[in-house]
DNA sequence: TGAATAGTGGATATCAACATCCACTTGACC
DNA sequence: GGTCAAGTGGATGTTGATATCCACTATTCA
C-alpha cells in the first residue's frame, strides 16, 4: 500500500466513528469493529485527537466522538493527522542549485503526491458513508445489501 | 513521501544510465551521481538486474547499463521492480461479505493508487529527460539553463 | 597466468514503523 | 469515599526497510 498501516487505522476508526454519531465508542468498541489491534488503536486515537479530530471522554461511559460533522472532516485530515503526506519541495540530493526548482524526474513524483493530496482533500467521509454500494464500510453485507449498522456488525 | 527510498533510489539509477547511455556506468559512479549509498545501490541494481531493466557486466570496464531504450522504460516499470505498488484488491479487513466489492473508503483509497499507476505507466524515463526545465535530473544546473553532461555534475 | 576491476550474494547491523504492556489519572455511579 | 470503567503516556518488544560488510566469482588486460 501506498499508505501507511496507520493511517489506514485511522480511516477506519474516524469512518466508525462517523458511522456511530451520537453515542461515544470506547477503544475496544472501535478496535473490535475495526479490526485494529487495541493498544495500537489507542496511540492512533490520541494522535487523532491531537489533530482536534476526535474528543475523548474519560471514566464511565466514556469513549471517542468526532469533534465535528462527518461532512467537515476529509480524507487528507486524517491521514495527515498521523502520517503526513509528505510532499517534495526541494531537491532530495540537496543540488544547491536546484532549490525549489524540482527536476523532471521529482516533479512528476511531487506531481503524483499533488494528486493524491488534491483528491484526498475533495472527499469528505461523510462522502464516503454516502456512496451508494453493495458493501458498507467496516461492515459485513447483509442480504437487503444494505449491511447493519449496530450490533456485532464488522467490517 | 509516498514512495520508498528504494525507488527513489531505483528511479535515480536509470535516469542516470539514460543519461549515459552508451558507456556503461560502475556501481561507485552511479552511486556518486546519484548520492545513493553504494552498497546499498548495489543491491537496488540487483533488483533492477532480475527485473531485466538493466543488464551488468563484471570486470574491467564493467557496470550497468539499460536493457532497452529510455522510451521503453516507464516510472511504473521501474518502482514495480523494486517496491511494487500494491493495489487493494479485497477487502483489508477480511470480511468475507465484500471480497471484490471494496466498500467505499478501500475503493477511494484504491483509485488513488490506480491513478498513481496509471500516471506512472504512462510516462518513459525518457519523457522525464525530455521535458524541459532549468534543472536537469541529477545534476547541478548550469549558467546555460542546462546542466552539464558528463563529468563530475551531480544531481 | 597473474593482477586489477567490478558485480554477486549471504550475513549482519541499524532504525523507524508497528505493536504490546502497564502503572497512572480521570470520571461516573453508588 | 469506594469502586469500576475508560483514556493517558511512558517503556518495551517486534518486524521489515534500509544500510553495511565482506568473501567470492567473472572479466579484462598485460
Amino acid at each position: 500500500m501506498i499508505f501507511s498501516q496507520t493511517a489506514e487505522y485511522a480511516l477506519r476508526a474516524i469512518v466508525w466513528l462517523a458511522d456511530h454519531d451520537g453515542a461515544a465508542q470506547t477503544t475496544q468498541q472501535i478496535a473490535a469493529a475495526t479490526h485494529v489491534p487495541p493498544d495500537y488503536l489507542s496511540k492512533v486515537l490520541q494522535a487523532l485527537g491531537r489533530a482536534d479530530l476526535v474528543r475523548s471522554q474519560r471514566g464511565l461511559g466514556g469513549g471517542f466522538s468526532l469533534t465535528r460533522e462527518p461532512e467537515a472532516i476529509t480524507i487528507l485530515q486524517v491521514i495527515n493527522a498521523v502520517d503526513p503526506l509528505k510532499r517534495i519541495t526541494t531537491c532530495p540530493l540537496g543540488l544547491k542549485t536546484h532549490g525549489k526548482n524540482l527536476c523532471p524526474l521529482h516533479r512528476k513524483l511531487d506531481d503524483a503526491t499533488a494528486a493524491i493530496e488534491e483528491a484526498f482533500a475533495a472527499t469528505s467521509v461523510a462522502e464516503v458513508l454516502r456512496t451508494p454500494t453493495n458493501s458498507h464500510p467496516l461492515c459485513e453485507a447483509t442480504v437487503g445489501g444494505r449491511a447493519a449498522k449496530q450490533g456485532s456488525s464488522r467490517g
